[in-house]
DNA sequence: TTGACATATTCCTATATCAGAATATAAACT
DNA sequence: AGTTTATATTCTGATATAGGAATATGTCAA
């Protein structure tokens, strides 16, 4: 079996590194193709390409104004990822590595404690 | 160019859900392999090829026990991930939703009101 | 040393990219 | 109709999986 679509979820999805950077420029308002285009700095096919994915698992909308078409964000795409990540927050603040020196310690202590081992 | 490897960032490592149930299980503490295996009822050696990714990027750590490698979370190689989402959480908030429907009703208006266009 | 247990690595194969180039589609203008 | 502008799709090639099976490595125990 081969690594799982990009389309598949937000997660493969924003894997990309471009695909994030689009985002980030989305999240400014909505914006013609070309706009990315030149902000980035990348090819006009790889931008069109990669806004399909970011379509595909619901991360942007378009709608057609002329000859242009008009991606904008939908954060909400992204609302699974930060559920994941959230819980894991507390892991590097300062007071969780307080805590996990401190227990760290302990354990160190009742090891010394324990005569058999 | 193919897509970037597995190993290049915490992004893509964690873009296979099966990594993040590994991680998901070590937030409950340190655990030996096969602790993992019986879990989440995976093959031993795809849990062993999944912590190898998950070490290359820095979310877990491993020492020797004994025969046993005991694996434990480091949660701050996501820290980059929570970082890049955390923003658009407000993207998805009521707040949120209820101000983008008033600023479409006012461009609507607006809209009507320029005569010519 | 032999055996059992725990974990890691290698080999294989099907598949899904990703960039770049070329081309296709579509709308607006003349 | 023909041209320009804006965007999407197709084709190609190199590459990186991810799982399964088999095997290797490492450690303790008798």
């Amino acid at each position: 079996m081969a690594r799982a679509a990009t389309t598949t979820d937000a997660f493969n999805a924003v894997a990309e590194p471009r695909r994030r950077a689009i985002l980030d420029v989305l999240a400014g308002g909505e914006r013609p193709v070309n706009d990315i285009v030149r902000v980035l700095g990348l090819a006009q096919p790889q931008v069109s390409k990669h806004l399909r994915v970011l379509r595909e698992v619901g991360a942007v909308d378009v709608r057609g104004e002329g000859r242009q078409r008009l991606y904008r964000l939908n954060g909400r795409a992204l609302k699974p990822i930060h559920d994941w990540v959230k819980p894991y927050e507390s892991s590097w603040s300062e007071r969780f590595e307080r805590l996990e020196a401190v227990l760290e310690e302990l354990k160190q202590k009742e090891e010394g404690d324990a005569g058999d081992e």
